[in-house]
RNA sequence: GCCUCUGUAGCUCAGUCGGUAGAGCAGAGGACUGAAAAUCCUCGUGUCGAUGGUUCGAUUCCGUCCGGAGGCA
């Protein structure tokens, strides 16, 4: 009966790609266990984004408290920083109301940030400086940024090197302009020890092309809610830079000006839809920790939930000892 | 029925003046600390439609057959 663990605060965390059923099992798992759900998905933060980020409706919530969802204007920009601090304040609030925190979501960076207690230092971003990094960027180009960080910062450089991802290259020069420190001590300096002890459970297929049926029926079932309409009505208002990358309806503004049809726009929609899925579940994939529960292996949507109720229960009796 | 074009990677097509082939897209794997539903990296062997012939050697040239597109009757 170690004491450290009695300190941290035990949460769950449900995690996996888009469509694979997360929303359903969060909500069994806090009705079960009295807990509130915390929302880790970049997009449903969103006011009126409702049927492209598949944002649970208030049935679907079964009366769970929901945090984090619906909350910002889309003008808004949004940022993982801005997120954990949400979230642990979210999370202590919960339990200092003796529930438990249950995450929910796919957007894996968040909730690393969150349950890894990331600290996010306050002077390390700057506009002004991100802006006149990527007009130079757009000017000489990925290599010669590259170089410019090799000068002050070699670690990173060399480790940025392979992939040349410009977006990278100028966050190691902003963090470095703006603190005087590299990115590879400030990403040091970030870790801290976690408050949080969790229970992490993914949610998976078996086989890719189930999944890649399910977004496929998915996506339909959204274009019959009346994806369509909603697009228009967002589109048509000021996005910003964060709620314009949402997936669901950038795709359909070629459909709108007329230049694809309607049926180019969808397919487009469900394939961007597969690679996002792809990409989180190569994220999700890394992390030992979390234990996979699969869909296509299970008669059932309700025998699923079961098994992943018993396994959250179980741990969580384990974490509480 | 005749004529022309065409059949190469899951799809769209390049190409080989004869020495068994390569792009885009799709797909797969990976990275990921302030836009993350974002951004970026890596990965291409396929009876070159089938079958005969010429040749040291044919996917490439020639014949025949089968499939597709168009034109003339």
């Amino acid at each position: 009966m170690p004491e450290s663990k009695n300190k941290k605060v035990p949460v769950v965390a449900v995690v996996g790609p888009t469509a694979s059923g997360k929303t359903a099992l969060a909500v069994a798992i806090a009705k079960e266990i009295g807990g509130e759900v915390i929302s880790a998905d970049s997009m449903q933060i969103y006011k009126k984004m409702q049927i492209a980020t598949a944002k649970p409706t208030v049935e679907e919530m079964q009366g769970v408290p929901h945090h984090l969802i619906d909350f910002l204007p889309m003008g808004q920009e949004f940022s993982v920083a801005d997120y954990a601090e949400l979230a642990h304040k979210a999370a202590a609030d919960i339990f200092a109301r003796g529930k438990t925190p249950v995450f929910c979501g796919g957007t894996g960076l968040y909730l690393d940030a969150v349950l890894n207690n990331v600290k996010f230092s306050e002077g390390s971003q700057s506009d002004e400086i991100n802006a006149r990094l990527k007009a130079e960027l757009e000017q000489f180009g990925a290599e010669h940024m590259l170089q410019k960080l090799a000068e002050v910062d070699a670690e990173s450089a060399v480790r940025l090197a392979a992939e040349k991802n410009p977006r990278r290259i100028l966050r190691a020069l902003e963090v470095y302009e703006t603190t005087g420190v590299t990115l590879t001590q400030h990403n040091a300096d970030s870790k801290q020890q976690t408050p949080y002890s969790a229970v992490k459970i993914g949610l998976g297929y078996k086989d890719r092309a189930n999944l890649y049926a399910r977004i496929n029926t998915r996506v339909d079932l959204m274009l019959q809610n009346g994806l369509v309409e909603e697009a228009q009505q967002v589109l048509g208002e000021s996005l910003g830079k964060t709620s314009a990358m949402a997936i669901g309806y950038k795709e359909l503004q070629p459909y709108f000006s007329g230049e694809l049809s309607l049926e180019e726009c969808i397919e487009n929609l469900k394939q961007q839809t597969r690679r996002y899925a792809k990409r989180q579940l190569t994220w999700f994939k890394r992390d030992a920790e979390i234990k996979w529960f699969f869909v296509d292996e299970h008669k059932s949507g309700q025998t699923l939930i079961d098994d992943a109720l018993e396994y959250a229960k179980e741990k969580l009796l384990l974490l509480r000892d």
